[in-house]
DNA sequence: CACCAGGCCCTAT
DNA sequence: ATAGGGCATGGT
């Protein structure tokens, strides 16, 4: 049994399912996902509940709306020109599906990232994370948090986001449910323990664990 | 007051 | 190939 796979075993086991993303709809994971870059989730959600009190939430609102107007509603979320602008370019690209995500759905996954890839705007956590939990492809998320926490678990990672990606991939079993459950409970670990806790020595996922949870 | 947050693009070496 | 700057709000 490979250490990377223990490590989710052991935080599923502790934490649960964690039924992410936090949002109600494959568009709105698309949203977050844009608007969440070098950004905290608190400031996303300010954003994403304006856009629903005025029942903006919707691909073909949103692309009719003017880049400015938009700029304006997402405006908590910071750097909101330049996110106005990448949404506009996903949403562009949506168009040429006629905003059905089932169309996307169909596409291969590899032929599909690099789609997403082209767009500007969309770098490659971004697509990750669309492709994982809105088109609910097999691909494993990497993002800061699950750079810090491996790290300090005493990973040697390298520094190429793609490499990454293939090591994790690598070490556990192609499975879009199992890489969403995963990526959700590095990050909600990482709220819950290592962010409150920067150096912390006894983290239950390494061997010596001082909080009873070591299975 | 400083620093950080679920990145990405562009430019200069 | 890789480093550095810009983008901008809100919380600690």
């Amino acid at each position: 049994m490979n250490r990377v796979y223990e490590i989710y075993q052991k935080l599923y086991k502790f934490y649960g399912s964690q039924h992410w993303w936090p949002a109600e709809n494959w568009f709105e994971v698309v949203v977050g996902a844009i608007l969440t870059q070098n950004t905290s989730w608190k400031n996303v959600e300010k954003s994403i509940e304006n856009l629903k009190d005025k029942d903006l939430l919707e691909p073909f609102k949103l692309y009719r709306i003017s880049e400015e107007k938009l700029a304006e509603l997402i405006k908590s979320s910071g750097f909101y020109n330049l996110k106005s602008k990448r949404l506009k370019n996903f949403l562009k690209w949506l168009k040429g599906y006629d905003f059905d995500v089932n169309k996307i759905k169909q596409k291969d996954l590899l032929n599909l990232r690099e789609e997403l890839l082209s767009i500007k705007g969309i770098g490659k956590e971004t697509a990750d994370s669309i492709l994982l939990y809105a088109f609910e492809k097999p691909v494993f998320v990497v993002d800061a948090y699950t750079k810090r926490m491996f790290t300090r678990l005493g990973f040697r990672l390298s520094k190429d986001y793609d490499e990454i990606k293939d090591f994790f991939e690598k070490n556990l079993p192609k499975d879009a449910q199992l890489f969403n459950e995963f990526h959700a409970l590095i990050v909600n670990h990482s709220k819950e323990y290592c962010k409150k806790v920067p150096n912390c020595k006894k983290c239950f996922l390494k061997e010596k664990c001082e909080w009873g949870v070591t299975q």
